[in-house]
DNA sequence: TTGAAAGCGTTACCAT
DNA sequence: ATGGTAACGCTTTCAA
């Protein structure tokens, strides 16, 4: 049993193909007289007509659709990031197609090599790592992308990112602000500029305000370390450099670093002050002081971004750097004050 | 400049097209000689030949794709559920076209309109509301569909859910093994399976207790109601019914009514134990204890039965029930035990 | 073992 | 104002 096509609406209506096609798509160039018109959109409905977007994608190279890479969904960072995509999407008349690729190199080939296939009318990049073929593939095909959440090829490609160093600096100005001097910082280690952007605003405020930035004050841990893994190193970075205030790269590290010190019966924020990156789920759940990036508006930009490069390749490349806002929870505190606060977290 | 298609490759490798498509498909059922293989194979590569799927599916009526309607991805949960969907659909060498409804039933049909446009193989909807035209569409065209973690339609569709009865039902369990006897539940009113079965597994717990399940200590809060909003319900609750102990139909609604206390000057757990539901981040980063339910396995089990059903369509009808696990925390305790405790969340 | 040709649903160009 | 027709890339049937 096959589904109604543009022929039958056709046949029904005593009208071509084509009238059909030009009624359907209100093409303005062409006119058509009105009962022609009710005509054809009568029998469309009396069929139930539904157009074939792989039909009209196949013949006129317009797939409808994008191609979205994400990492992972772990975080509700890339749930809004998701959202804000799927807005524009919707606006654009258009639908994508989703894949995750765990920043494996492997899995980021595959998934950009489906997305190809199915021909995408463009490609959404989030947080990659970028060391695959796809580079070149998507150079050779010269199909429009646009690389969010890190600026490493914002050189070649259109970046969208968040300008975690004005973030990461205000947030380490606001801890300098309550007072605190010595400042440590939690990060991991990461190709991507996210990362390293917040250690650059990090040492950027401290330099402003005059400290000193002594290099064993940053702790930097492999992505999957566990808290108890570096527990140690954490505690002798705090027995040698005595900080009462970390930043963290990630709600995540702060987590960690929060358990950590819970685990050695110290109190976040009374004997540390802590503020972390992202506002996650995680964070608003441990009454974090976090850094806020408008995930759903860095999604939608990134998005709109590609579909004006679809309509017009040849426009000049961008770099779109989005604002971040600090939220302000229970985590931090001035270094004086003990013993008055609400605390964060709990055993764990 | 046109993309490679089997032609360039027939061409170049001396053969027709249909020979290319043979050999590209690895079709058993013609044999193909070794040398004219290599030829092919050789031709492609060298032409960087990539399969037009818009085409095949186009033709064959596979189009490689299924379509995923979610309510939104504010949740981990929600995410997680992606990912073990996303799994599934790379062993099926299939692609995933993602939307959103926000629970509004004219956007679910707005998406199950795209997706049908696009001719997706199969649908997966997830927590829908089900209102729409859409269901009607969806057996007129009898397009594979698997209904994911809401029963209510289980009679006349595939359908993957958790076991909330027996999850919710465990949880108040586990309270009343602490010593509680006053538990309260924290509800929402929703028209979904998941959280009736929570209540009716609630229930159940009490009434195999032995303890009366009075009715107004099931306080129900509409979706978007902010705690503020209910705060007072809640506390004519507490001051009616003296429950030392709540049940709260998700983590977001224990995180609403920990707020709540803790506005009040009281604390968790110490004057109330609380549980949550789904293992979300928040209630991570809340340290509460909560129900997890395998998000990953129940997306990718639903996957894996839609693909099934796609493969052939006359199999019997399914429901699936996913276990539920307890995630203990530190959000629980003796109704007796008051000040030794470690405390969750803090002053927000 | 291979090739020719038809057909899928759509659109766009060029006639009428 | 409308219709005829070619073309898109692929698969498959049938014939050689």
């Amino acid at each position: 049993m096959r589904k109604t096509s543009t022929r039958d609406i056709a046949n029904l209506a005593g009208v071509s193909q084509a009238t059909v096609s030009y009624v359907l798509n209100g093409r303005q160039d062409q006119s058509i007289s009105d009962q022609t018109r009710r005509r054809v959109l009568d029998a469309a409905t009396r069929l139930r007509y539904r157009p074939n977007r792989l039909a009209s994608g196949f013949f006129g190279g317009r797939s409808s659709m994008i191609g979205v890479v994400f990492p992972c969904v772990d975080s509700s960072f890339f749930g809004r990031l998701l959202f804000g995509i799927q807005e524009v999407c919707l606006e654009y008349d258009s639908v994508s197609i989703l894949s995750f690729t765990q920043t494996d190199p492997q899995q980021e080939q595959r998934a950009v090599d489906q997305m190809l296939e199915h021909r995408v009318d463009g490609l959404l990049m989030v947080s990659g790592v970028y060391t695959g073929m796809w580079f070149d593939d998507v150079r050779t095909e010269s199909i429009p992308c646009v690389l969010l959440d890190d600026r490493t090829h914002a050189a070649t490609y259109d970046v969208v990112a968040s300008d975690d160093v004005a973030g990461a600096k205000n947030a380490v100005e606001y801890l300098i602000g309550l007072g605190h001097r010595r400042i440590g910082m939690l990060g991991y280690n990461s190709p991507l500029t996210p990362v390293r952007d917040r250690r650059i605003g990090y040492e950027a405020a401290l330099r402003e305000a005059g400290l000193e930035v002594e290099p064993g004050i940053y702790l930097e841990c492999e992505w999957d370390e566990t808290p108890e893994g570096y527990g140690t190193l954490l505690f002798d970075l705090i027995d040698r450099y005595a900080p009462t205030a970390f930043f963290a790269a990630t709600d995540y590290h702060a987590h960690d670093f929060i358990k950590a010190v819970h685990q050695r019966g110290l109190r976040v924020p009374e004997d540390f002050s802590v503020i972390g990156y992202s506002d996650t789920e995680l964070g608003t759940g441990l009454n974090l002081s976090t850094v806020r990036q408008d995930a759903v508006a860095m999604g939608s930009t990134a998005a709109t971004r590609l579909f004006e490069r679809i309509a017009s390749q040849d426009r000049e490349r961008c770099e779109i750097l989005m604002p971040t806002e600090l939220v302000v929870r229970g985590s931090c505190c001035s270094p004086q004050a003990k013993g008055v606060l609400a605390g964060v977290g709990g055993k764990q």
